[in-house]
DNA sequence: CTATGTAAACAAC
DNA sequence: GTTGTTTACATAG
């Protein structure tokens, strides 16, 4: 996968997120223990977490949205050795130009190259076949030329191959005009494990484009998730700017979210505010600091058409400091019009030749 | 830096 | 388990 800053272009590029926990005086734990000593007075089962207790939540990093821990891989294939093909968009690309109709279901696709190339062949013979499988499907997606059909009352659906897809990427690049912020200097280190035990990952999923299976994908998710993502989120606007493209996200809270306690739907941005000003005069008052939380963009809310769209929208990341169920404590969300979104930010970004 | 290979999380089916 | 999207990380040049 591209690192963010290749794949779109910052003039400067934001800060990544530290690794290394911002407030190095303090571990998590410690930080999670504060937490849940000054939620222990109202919440009713104060060690869970939406029925996980911490010392069950094994992976929690700092600082950082699902980080994973740096892994050991494979060496590259030098495919173009191994097969004469000079990457695996190729072999697609050819696996679907030999079909008839000039497409492909994505086992059609495993299939023509297993038959055409002996490496893959032997791979799958030796039951080895999960890493190149993947890599084809990640190069399906991720290649713009190769879009899908959808079939009807078939669930898997047919590959075309079309590289008037791939255009246009870069016509003009983007300077941000105004200041964002990023990353507090000073705020408490973003305390998120990546697994389903954390509150604010039940949301991270409805955030993903996935609803949008059934459709061209020139729908897209503005928001790739919440909080300490910036950097997508930046990024996603900017494309917006660039492409000129419908957006609409596919966020809706998870029926466990909207079910939660932990939840409300406002639909104005005054109660919104009203919300957070009350959770982070809370969380002060439990000499909890969010005053250097990170913010989020926007802040202006027009209430739009657009289908049920739903978006937890911190306008001060209290995020970090989540604590589900607290009976004092409801996290706002509320409907959001990405195009109103992108025209209300339209103007932090202008156009370079 | 860019391009791309590898691994995997996650969701939907 | 399969199909598909996405993120993270590694490596080659
Ligand atoms: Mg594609």
């Amino acid at each position: 996968m591209r690192g963010r800053s290749q794949t779109w272009s910052f003039t400067k590029p934001p800060k990544r997120i530290a690794k290394e926990p911002i407030v190095k005086e303090k571990s998590v734990e410690d930080i999670f223990n504060e937490l849940l000593e000054s939620a222990n007075e109202f919440m009713e089962e104060p060690e869970d977490l939406f029925g996980f207790r911490y010392e069950d939540l094994s992976d929690i990093e700092e600082g950082s949205v699902n980080q994973r821990s740096p892994v050991e891989h494979k060496k590259k294939t030098d495919l173009a050795k191994i097969c004469g093909f000079q990457s695996y968009h190729h072999i697609i690309e050819k696996a679907i130009h030999c079909s008839p109709d000039k497409m492909l279901t994505l086992n059609q696709i495993y299939s023509w190259i297993e038959e055409n190339i002996p490496y893959f062949r032997s791979l799958t013979e030796s039951k080895n076949s999960k890493g190149w499988k993947n890599s084809v499907r990640h190069n399906l997606s991720l290649h713009k030329q190769f879009y899908r059909v959808l079939r009807e009352g078939q669930r898997a659906c047919l590959w075309a191959c079309d590289m008037n897809r791939i255009r246009n990427e870069k016509v003009g690049k983007l300077r941000k005009i105004s200041h964002q912020p990023q990353q507090a200097e000073h705020s408490i280190p973003t305390f998120r494990p990546r697994s389903k035990t954390d509150p604010t990952a039940m949301i991270r999923p409805t955030i993903k484009n996935l609803r949008n299976q059934n459709e061209e994908n020139i729908v897209k998710p503005i928001f790739n998730s919440l909080s300490s993502r910036f950097e997508a989120i930046e990024a996603k606007k900017k494309q917006a700017c660039l492409e000129n493209v419908h957006w609409a996200h596919d966020l809706s809270l998870t029926e466990q979210c909207r079910n939660s306690n932990s939840y409300t739907n406002v639909s104005n941005v005054d109660q919104f505010n009203t919300f957070n000003d009350f959770n982070r005069q809370t969380l002060t008052d439990s000499n909890h600091d969010v005053s250097n939380a990170p913010q989020m963009a926007f802040t202006t809310f027009q209430n739009t058409s657009l289908n049920n769209s739903s978006i937890m929208t911190p306008v001060q990341d209290i995020s970090t400091s989540f604590i589900p169920n607290h009976p004092s404590i409801s996290y706002p969300f509320m409907t959001l019009d990405d195009q109103a979104i992108i025209e209300h930010e339209k103007h932090l970004y202008e156009v370079t030749p």
